[in-house]
DNA sequence: TCCAGACCTGTTAGCGTTAACATAGCGACA
DNA sequence: TGTCGCTATGTTAACGCTAACAGGTCTGGA
């Protein structure tokens, strides 16, 4: 019936105190046998532990980080979490920090500027070890914040740009115009795209101007366009598709901003009894995992996400082992491009 | 030409000193007037923001919540961001927590205890307001520790087995029951199954057996299942899919643990010109927005993610401004059942 | 026998901020 | 005219931890 003697009354958070009374030696020595740093006898470490264990003390990271200057933070500041997009990012971010001792702290801004500069100063006030946070576009004082702050800062997702140090991402202006060189090459002539209503989606303009660009040099252009927001983007797509289609019914091509109206155009299709690839081509983009299950495979370019996350998670990884690196590191990946089933694969005559 | 005669050769993080120093007054002046707290004359007020504008200084929260005691932060644990299930609940809880001070922090455990337990220890020692945390099934470690943390504790997603402290959710039994019965009472005698190869997912094993024992009562019992881990669950949905109805090709009626694989089902039975619902009903769990925009709707049942997310940041929230109320609220919401287009509505005969 | 050096433990002084209290200035009122 | 009571500011002492240094003990080699 005997229950083990802790104290019962005071409920006051634990500090490194009561474990070094219990287990009989200085704090400094309990906070050693904690974080594993310098010299520790064998019995000392196994009397703090257990004292530690049984008391169920957690550190105090605060006092820690404030004594010892080192938070073992890196916030990641991206526009959304409900886009699939930024969840696969984190996933490569993940996969290099679990390695670490650095941890990600997420930041959501909905594409808007000022929300991405109070989040960006809510996380610097933590003052992390790094920042990863999306695009190249942030407002004056977001890029003072960044220039000042004194840790690396990897911006991601896009390099069409000045990075304020470091930078991984692919070019989506070159994203565009591979796609659009695609579609020309298939032989398509009359193009519709189907896109967002975001004027702060930067990454999805660029593409846009990627892509009439390169349709401009063949002698194309855009001959018909939708947008949308918010509701159910699979829809979202058939709805536009059909709205399109019907203003302007001898569109041969429908690129899409992204996979997901691109999905719900190319189920319309198939709805419709519409011939795909061979009246009508389709193309998203992307390279969502969910695609897979779809009657067919929607042509799409991949974004690189994860590895995007890897890349800029291993800057900030390196350059906190190794302070002196002075950086500025620009990635450029290669977006892929997949043909799926839904664009030809023609060449040029 | 002249520059603003900022400081140039430190490049040591600002302190409130340096602001103080550069406006004038005391550390403490500063430290009211950037957090709004207390009097201090216009004219002060007016200089002080001037100095930190000017310097890019930005407060050090580490040695505030040191010396406040007081840590803005809520802790979010959950298994997973690739689901859409938990990015929905994060919406709910940054809805109500955007209106206040506190700022939620996520873990993500990926469906493992022990990663739970060191998520929730990494958490816990930055000592947060409060914390969320997705199910009831803990580590005996983690339990202790979210007992002895002394800070509001919100266990979500599901109601069926004990707290620790409040908790919001469903239950998820009495959701598969409920679906087993709309099953029955539909007039299907045949039913099939198919999951996730997920031992340790503890809400979908809930509602599977709340699901048989109801199909029990009815004298009925499930009559092949399917599991599937990885990969696109769009795809595996298909596949399982045919899978199952090639083993048993009488089955009436297939039951699915999420959605995605629900979909996955149902796109399949359209393409093999499976009468839907008529030879076969179908029926997934969650009412993921998404699939809003497939060729027939899937019959579901919504797990009520966004208000769950809501009232845990709500409790959280009123605890952390009220902190005498004693709290171990318990509120279990209703999951609606959707008909879709894939589930006969006929009543029981 | 003595000392270098490895090993183990403790002491002291912050880290940058805020709570709590102290003080200065000033007008008002009996 | 003295004192109360307000506003505006400053001073002091933590908050809980770790860096840096200061011993003290023990080993082995000269």
């Amino acid at each position: 019936m005997t229950q083990t003697p802790i104290r019962p009354i005071p409920k006051r958070p634990l500090t490194l105190r009561d474990v070094s009374e219990v287990s009989g030696v200085s704090e400094m020595t309990v906070s050693r046998v904690l974080r594993n740093r310098g010299d520790v006898s064998e019995t000392t470490r196994e009397k703090v532990l257990v004292a530690a264990r049984e008391l169920g003390y957690v550190p105090n990271k605060i006092a820690g980080s404030l004594a010892s200057s080192r938070v073992n933070l890196v916030a990641v500041i991206i526009p959304s979490l409900s886009n699939m997009v930024f969840p696969e990012v984190m996933t490569g971010i993940s996969e290099i920090l679990d390695d670490t001792e650095l941890q990600p702290v997420v930041g959501v801004t909905h594409y808007k500027p000022e929300r991405e500069e109070a989040v960006l100063y809510e996380m610097l006030s933590w003052r992390p070890s790094g920042v990863i946070i999306a695009g190249l576009e942030h407002t004056e004082a977001a890029k003072a914040m960044l220039g000042a702050a004194g840790i690396p800062i990897v911006e991601i997702m896009d390099t069409d740009g000045d990075a304020v140090d470091a930078a991984v991402g692919i070019s989506h202006r070159r994203a565009g115009r591979k796609m659009a060189q695609a579609i020309v090459d298939a032989g398509y002539k009359k193009i519709g795209f189907l896109g967002t209503k975001m004027p702060l989606d930067h990454r999805a303009r660029k593409r846009f101007e990627g892509f009439t660009e390169a349709l401009a040099k063949a002698g194309l252009e855009v001959a018909d366009q939708e947008f949308y927001s918010g509701g159910s983007a699979l829809a979202k797509g058939r709805e536009m598709t059909e709205t399109i289609l019907s203003r302007t019914p001898d569109l041969d091509f429908l690129y899409y901003s992204n996979d997901m109206i691109g999905a719900g155009g190319l189920l319309y299709c198939l709805d419709n009894n519409i011939d795909v690839p061979g009246q009508i081509g389709l193309a998203g983009f992307n390279g969502i995992e969910f695609l897979d299950g779809l009657p067919r495979q929607l042509a799409t370019m991949d974004a690189c996400r994860v590895e995007i996350g890897r890349a800029a998670a291993q800057i900030i990884a390196d350059r906190s082992a190794n302070p002196e690196t002075a950086g500025k590191e620009l990635i450029t990946l290669e977006p892929s491009l997949d043909f799926g089933d839904t664009l030809k694969r023609i060449k040029k005559i």
